[in-house]
Order: C-alpha cells, then sequence, then structure tokens
RNA sequence: GCACCAGUAGCUCAGCCGGAUAGAGCAGUCGCCUUCUAAGCGAUAGGCCGAGGGUUCGAGUCCUUCCUGGUGCACCA
C-alpha cells in the first residue's frame, strides 16, 4: 500500500483509540502551510466529542503511530499535517508496481455504433475517443473489458444508401474512400425525394426488407470495412461487432418480451389510444410523466426500437444466449475483432461474449430517455438483475465553428478530413521545431492525433464541445502535446544518461529533498486518478491529470535556487543524487506515457 | 407544460466523499536559452463561483425557490 494510504489507516487506528470511529479524509496540503499530506478528521469529530478541534487533533497527536514514509506529524490549529521522509518515500514511489490487480470483473463498453451509410463525422469522433479511452481505463483498473460496437444494418439509413447506388446507376471505382462515396449519394437520394418520392420509398422499403433478411450484408460490410479504417487511424479498436440484423433474427426480442410479460407493469393495451399494442408502464421509476405508458410492440405487430434495445441490453447482462460469433479482421494491434453472424460459433476460439457485471452504453445525451427506458425494463424483470450495473455514459453535442452539425445543411466534417488536417498541422510544427528528427511523420500522426484526442477528453463529457480548428489542434497550452513533450523532455535525459553510463544503481535517496517529494506526491496519484476515472466513466480526470504530472514535471525540471542557478539538473548531480534522479525521471517517463494511454494517445520519445 | 443537463477570470475549462488562501490554458504585460528538448519556465494582472434563501464549525461543492441557456418528452429510428 502507498504511503497516503497507510496514513489514513494509522489515523483510522488513532481514531479508534480516542474511543470513536469516523470517515479519515488524507490531502494534499495547500501550497505554503506546513507539511505535505493533512486531514481535517478532527473537525468531524469535535462535534461527536464534544470538544475544541484543535483539542482532538492534539489527542489524535498523541495516539498516532506514524507510518514508515512519515517522518512527523504535527496540528496546525484543527488540521493535521505530515511531514514525508524524502528518502523513504521517493524510493517506494520508484520502486512500486505499475500494473493494478484483476478485479474478476468483467465490463462492457458498446461505442462508436455508427449507421453503416455514410462516413463517420466529428460529431461520431467525440463518441469514439470517450468509449475508447473509457474502455482503456477500465482496463487499467483490472476489468476485463469487452468493447462491442453496435451495427445498425437494418435501418432506414443503411437502406437509403444502399437502395441509391442502384437508383443512380452508380460503380464505385476506388478514386476515393467507399464510405464517403456512399455518403455522396445518400445525399443525393434526399435531394432526389423531392422529385421522385414514390419510386424511392418504394425502393427503399424493398432495401429494408432485404436487408433485414440478411441479403446484403456484403454491401454493408463494404462500408463498415472503410469507415474501421478511420477508427483505427485514431487508435480505436473493438472486440466485437454486434449486428442488428442478427440480433432481430436471433429470437431476442421475443425472449425479452417473455420476461417483460411475467411483469404486471408490462401489457396489451386494452382501450386508449394504445389499444392493441403491447406498452410498458415506467411510472414506478420515472415519476412525472406525463405518459407513463411506453409502446413496446405497435398493434400491427412491429416492434418499437426500444425494444430491440431491450433485447440487447437483456443480452449484455446475460439474460439469455442465441447469437453465433465469427471472425471479422485482425486490427493494426494484431487483436482479432470478432463478429456476430447468422452462421458461426456461440463460443468462437473459447470465448464467451456478454454477461457483464458492468455495462456502459456511449451514447449522446439526447437518448438519455430511451436509455432511462432500457434500464427500466431491467428492473421489472423478477431479479431485475443488471440495473445496478447498467450505465449510460451520456455526452453532449459537438457543434462546428459554433454551428449545429447537419447534414442537410453541410454543415458537416468527416473524421479522415480532420485526421489528414490534423497531421498536417502537426508535421509542419514538428519540421519546424526539429527538423532532423528521423521519424517526422509518425511523429507527426502521434502529436496531430493525439491533439484531437485530448480537445475531446479534457472536459467532462456532459459539456457541449465546439469543434475549433485552431483549438482542437492547439500543440501548445492545455494540449496532448505539451504532456508528451514533457514525456519526450524526460526521454531526452534517460537517453543522455545511458550515454554517460549513468544508471540507477548506487542511488543515494537521502539526497532528496522538497522538490523531489513534490513532484513524487504528484506521480503517486496515479492509482487513484484511475480508480476514480473508472467509478466515474471520467476519462477528463486523466486528461487533467496528465496535464497536472506534466506541469510539475516541467516545474522540477525548469527549477533554480535563490541565486538563479538551476537545482534540479541530474546529470550534472553528485553521484549518489544523480543517480536517484534518473530513477525519478524514468518514473516520470512511465507515468506520462501510461496515463496518456489510458487517453489512447502515444508517446513519442522525440519531437 | 413536465423532466434532465449546464451556468466558476474577457474567452475555453479544472475543482475526488463538503475542508486550509477557488486553479489552469488562451488573450494582455514583464522577464528567463554559453546549462540534460524554450512545444518549456517564472512573474504580473484578471473572480458578488448565475441570483436569493437554508443546512453546517466550514458551501463553488449539499437542500430549496427563482433566472438564463441547451436537450428530451410519437403505435419515428
Amino acid at each position: 500500500m502507498d504511503v497516503k494510504g497507510r496514513l489514513k489507516e494509522a489515523l483510522e487506528e488513532a481514531v479508534r483509540a480516542l474511543g470513536t470511529e469516523a470517515e479519515v479524509s488524507v490531502q494534499a496540503v495547500p501550497e505554503g502551510k506546513a507539511g505535505d499530506y493533512g486531514s481535517p478528521v478532527a473537525f468531524g469529530l469535535a462535534k461527536k466529542l464534544r470538544q475544541n478541534p484543535v483539542a482532538i487533533a492534539k489527542g489524535l497527536l498523541e495516539r498516532l503511530e506514524l507510518p514508515p514514509g512519515i517522518a512527523r506529524a504535527e496540528a496546525v490549529g484543527p488540521y493535521l499535517n505530515f511531514h514525508l521522509d524524502p528518502g523513504p518515500f521517493v524510493e517506494g514511489l520508484v520502486t512500486a508496481p505499475a500494473a493494478r490487480p484483476e478485479r474478476g470483473e468483467k465490463a462492457i463498453v458498446e461505442h462508436t455504433s455508427v449507421n453503416p451509410n455514410k462516413e463517420a463525422h466529428v460529431g461520431h469522433l467525440r463518441n469514439i475517443v470517450l468509449g475508447d479511452a473509457c474502455a482503456r481505463i477500465l482496463k487499467a483498473a483490472g476489468y476485463a473489458v469487452e468493447v462491442q460496437n453496435y451495427i445498425d444494418d437494418t435501418g432506414r439509413q443503411a437502406a437509403e444508401s444502399i437502395f441509391a447506388v442502384s437508383y443512380f446507376g452508380e460503380t464505385y471505382d476506388g478514386s476515393e474512400k467507399y464510405d464517403h462515396w456512399l455518403g455522396k449519394l445518400y445525399v443525393r437520394l434526399g435531394q432526389a425525394k423531392e422529385t421522385d418520392a414514390e419510386t424511392i420509398e418504394r425502393g427503399v422499403s424493398e432495401t429494408m426488407h432485404r436487408l433485414e433478411r440478411g441479403e446484403l450484408r456484403g454491401e454493408i460490410e463494404k462500408v463498415l470495412r472503410a469507415q474501421l479504417t478511420t477508427y483505427y487511424a485514431l487508435g480505436a479498436e473493438y472486440d466485437l461487432l454486434v449486428w442488428e440484423s442478427d440480433i432481430v433474427r436471433s429470437g431476442f426480442l421475443a425472449q425479452a418480451l417473455n420476461v417483460l410479460r411475467g411483469s404486471d407493469d408490462v401489457f396489451e393495451a386494452t382501450e386508449g389510444k394504445y389499444a392493441g399494442a403491447l406498452v410498458m408502464d415506467v411510472s414506478k421509476f420515472l415519476p412525472g410523466l406525463e405518459e407513463p405508458l411506453v409502446v413496446l410492440v405497435r398493434s400491427d405487430g412491429n416492434a418499437m426500437y426500444v425494444a430491440k434495445d431491450i433485447g440487447t441490453q437483456f443480452w449484455k447482462v446475460g439474460l439469455f444466449e442465441g447469437l453465433k460469433f465469427t471472425t471479422f479482421d485482425t486490427q493494426p494491434s494484431g487483436k482479432t475483432l470478432y463478429t456476430s453472424a447468422p452462421e458461426g460459433d456461440p463460443h468462437p476460439d473459447g470465448l464467451t461474449f456478454a454477461h457483464a457485471d458492468e455495462i456502459i452504453n456511449v451514447i449522446d445525451a439526447r437518448q438519455s430517455h430511451p436509455q432511462t427506458i432500457v434500464r427500466t425494463a431491467l428492473a421489472l424483470t423478477d431479479t431485475a438483475q443488471g440495473f445496478d450495473s447498467s450505465h449510460h455514459l451520456a455526452y453532449e453535442v459537438v457543434t462546428l465553428e459554433g454551428q449545429a452539425m447537419s447534414g442537410r445543411k453541410g454543415v458537416t466534417l468527416a473524421i479522415d478530413t480532420v485526421v489528414d488536417e490534423a497531421k498536417k498541422r502537426a508535421r509542419a510544427v514538428v519540421a519546424e521545431k526539429n527538423s532532423d528528427l528521423p521519424s517526422i511523420d509518425t511523429v507527426a500522426r502521434q502529436v496531430g492525433v493525439g491533439a484531437l484526442r485530448f480537445a475531446m477528453l479534457k472536459s467532462e463529457a456532459r459539456r457541449v464541445i465546439d469543434f475549433r480548428w485552431e483549438q482542437a489542434l492547439s500543440l501548445q497550452g492545455d494540449s496532448a502535446p505539451y504532456v508528451q513533450y514533457a514525456h519526450a523532455r524526460a526521454c531526452s535525459i534517460l537517453r543522455a544518461a545511458q550515454n554517460a553510463g549513468v544508471g540507477e544503481a548506487g542511488a543515494d535517496w537521502s539526497r532528496m529533498g522538497g522538490l523531489e517529494v513534490k513532484l513524487a506526491q504528484e506521480l503517486a496519484r496515479l492509482p487513484e486518478v484511475v480508480d476514480i476515472a473508472a467509478r466515474e466513466f471520467a476519462p477528463h480526470l486523466v486528461a487533467q491529470y496528465c496535464l497536472d504530472v506534466a506541469t510539475a514535471w516541467n516545474g522540477f525540471y525548469n527549477h533554480r535556487d535563490a541565486s538563479g542557478k538551476p537545482d534540479t539538473q541530474v546529470l550534472k548531480a553528485e553521484p549518489g543524487l544523480r543517480e536517484a534522479r534518473v530513477a525519478l525521471v524514468r518514473r516520470v517517463r512511465e507515468t506520462l506515457a501510461a496515463a496518456l494511454a489510458l487517453l489512447g494517445i502515444e508517446a513519442p520519445e522525440e519531437m
């Protein structure tokens, strides 16, 4: 356990010695106050024990057994403050294991889920990056993670695109990316509806039926594979593609409805405006609704979309089986991508899909209402299994230079375009700053894509993002390049150390001072940040942490003593101190790289 | 109308379970490369944390009323 955790336990012990119990919080001491960690625990006890908090702090101090790593404690008014023992603290941090233990629980993250009928645009970018980062964070927190990408291959949009190809008699000639080409036909068809609505409606409707029978799977696959190259370029990968047509054929809907019919709140309406339809009364869970009835199956026998969603969610929870799977692709990392399929194996390569302990659906905030209904359906089952573990990660829209994104008005921007532009702009900067870099294109990609991802992740999901080139691709300030640069700087020092034959052996930890402690304290926060970010599904906490570490490291690097001379140099430090600092810088590098990796951002060694 | 989300520096945003003097970046001003990467660092300036009431030893954080902005409330997907 880390020093902070041990300190907390020691404090809890001291509180028990006073004959009571309390939640103990330990936090970093504000700038300018005595000590490194502090606790306001005496405040809470004051009321309970009917004593002055200052006196309680003193009492705790007398009963406190200091854990290793803490040099001394003092009472600052009602606060208890602790001074770290620099040597043991820094040494302990530098040698602490980086990985978190497995929890033995499984999490499903569903993200991307772009309609397979056109190229993905910046609105989708936020979904992909957010979901991908969440998956990485959950994995780091010890979950077994399954990333799903839902393919709505029976929807109207897919049908329109596919029908447009034959309607206009076009053939794909490979001169542009397939999804872009198809997207243009989709837009063209929308315009053609104004003059030829009837023919188009008939054609689209027929195409939808063929899609449901799975006859056009190959057509969907073509778009899907083109879209996947976009996601791969962003660094996102998946475990499983879940096709809606497979869901429909698998009988999930019927199974889900069977489960639900056992509830008193699901019934066939016999009167009112929903007569003849199968409805669900959600009023017990969503009080105050004007219309507490939700239609699951229309009176004409057709299921509503939300009913399919319910079926899929029941499957994720593990309420029933029925899908078959096969391999679909080998992703850039070498990881196999599986897909649901009409013919296949329920357990390909011995794997079991679904059956998750936590389910995170990354879907924009406008779909909060249907998502709540899906969750409510889980509450209506006998065991309510999956209700507490179903989470909607709701994110707000991305506007484009202040305008709402709209395919119809042409206010749209493809991810492919943005990624190209990001790489181009990053390349120009890299070339200017470091022209003799051998791997300039690789670095430009890492920096450009990193900047883009960071821009999508640095603030909370529920905040509206206005996409602006200038800000998204900013290579300074609160950005990925700032963090990447800090990482490259650490790498540079470690390279120089290696060339000089300086390693970590022979480190004299007694030489560690306040500057090292402050930096180490920041580095020590990583596991806690991962845990909170995983619990809250909040990648922005990790992004903020990246900035904090980079800032602490840059501050250390540039530090000067009272006379204005650098006093934190590594290689020019005396033997003993030098080796200890090499170890600390190595840990800085690892921490920055690990934190960036949680966001799916690469950390170049030079830039 | 009802519900959900947001309102913190000129702009864009952090602020973990309520804790010590509310923090960054951008924009502004002034400094720092003969020293391991200046994509950096330091300093300075900038705040009725939307408004009122309440709970608390302590509120940007919790409760409540209101104001402003966004979104959602179909036998659509």
